[in-house]
DNA sequence: GTCTATACAGCGATAGAC
DNA sequence: GTCTATCGCTGTATAGAC
């Protein structure tokens, strides 16, 4: 792996740690085992690096969802697939969890790909809760957009209330409720 | 305001717009307008500091929401009315916030009134639900503590769709997503 | 109680040698 | 491309005067 490589990795693997505001530089040097020079060679700064490492990120994250949500299923079984799809809760989400961080929140640039991925995350869950109704899987008054920004913020506020307690358990307590209120009725 | 209580509100302040990583014993002694003696004096440190300024927070989300979660209506109306409290949406939820701050996770200290205020407000409304399924508004296959970890959940996730969207409105659709799937039906 | 002085490591970046 | 040296500033804390 190249050393720019390196850098970018090591990156991201702290801002998932530790977030924007609590990454250094000299940390990243050291887990990417580079030195100075190398950093500012590849690199404009701390953020034209972060701005690599979320990019990335914001790829993958979008790549993992895109996986499940044009998966095979019926549209609630694909959101279910969403909803339960396996995470490293006690990490908390590699992507939400830049919003709380103020330097990300200020910079367009850094929050960009932030909003993206959480954009495009909610319209595709829109479209298949629209596709679910048109099945009449799904009651025609819901509301596809509303239902899907639901959705997405219990599993983003389910990695708080994981957080919180140190247990993955609140997280999958909050996706069994949703879910239970989302089941299609038994005919 | 005394000294001491400046030093505290100045940490709520920026433990709320910054977090704890982000927060400098400096930035607070410039914002309550107090000198380094002062802090040292009334306090052992930065960790001691934030822990009585986020016990105080702690103590005041759980008042807010106890006057909500306490009051009038039926309990799906006090469910709608934790739900859409005024809130200041782009700001976060200082409470919340903190579960993405890795000093504070590190610290059982810094991280108990986090932990417990959450719990205290999902065991609220757990029992509202019970309440309502008992009253018959909700279905008796709905379980509280499920639904509730949703609701806080769908607050938490809003904060995170919110500040990534730089507006309140994916807030307010997932909050109203959440509702239109709870809403007793009409008989 | 509050102040100033001091400490020393870390931050984020630049310079210039190799 | 990568290294080491250096920079000015901030972070967190202690010491001791008033």
């Amino acid at each position: 792996m190249s050393t720019s490589e390196r850098l970018i990795e090591s990156t991201r693997e702290l801002l998932w740690e530790r977030g924007y505001v609590g990454t250094s530089p000299k940390a990243i040097l050291e887990r990417a085992d580079a030195g100075q020079g190398s950093m500012y060679h590849h690199f404009r700064g701390k953020p034209d690096l972060a701005l690599a490492a979320i990019r990335r990120t914001a790829e993958e994250m979008r790549a993992t969802a895109a996986g499940v949500l044009d998966g095979p299923g019926t549209p609630y079984e694909r959101v279910e697939a969403y909803l339960r799809r396996e995470r490293d809760v006690l990490r908390g989400c590699p992507i939400g969890r830049l919003t709380m961080d103020p330097d990300v929140i200020g910079s367009d640039d850094l929050r960009a790909p932030v909003e993206e991925t959480l954009d495009w995350i909610r319209g595709r869950l829109a479209a298949i809760v629209e596709e679910g109704k048109e099945q009449g899987q799904f009651v025609p008054s819901l509301d596809g957009e509303e239902i899907a920004a639901a959705v997405v913020a219990t599993v983003q506020g389910g990695y708080v209330l994981a957080r919180a307690s140190g247990s993955p358990a609140s997280f999958d307590a909050g996706v069994r409720g949703l879910l239970s209120l989302l089941a299609p009725r038994p005919a």
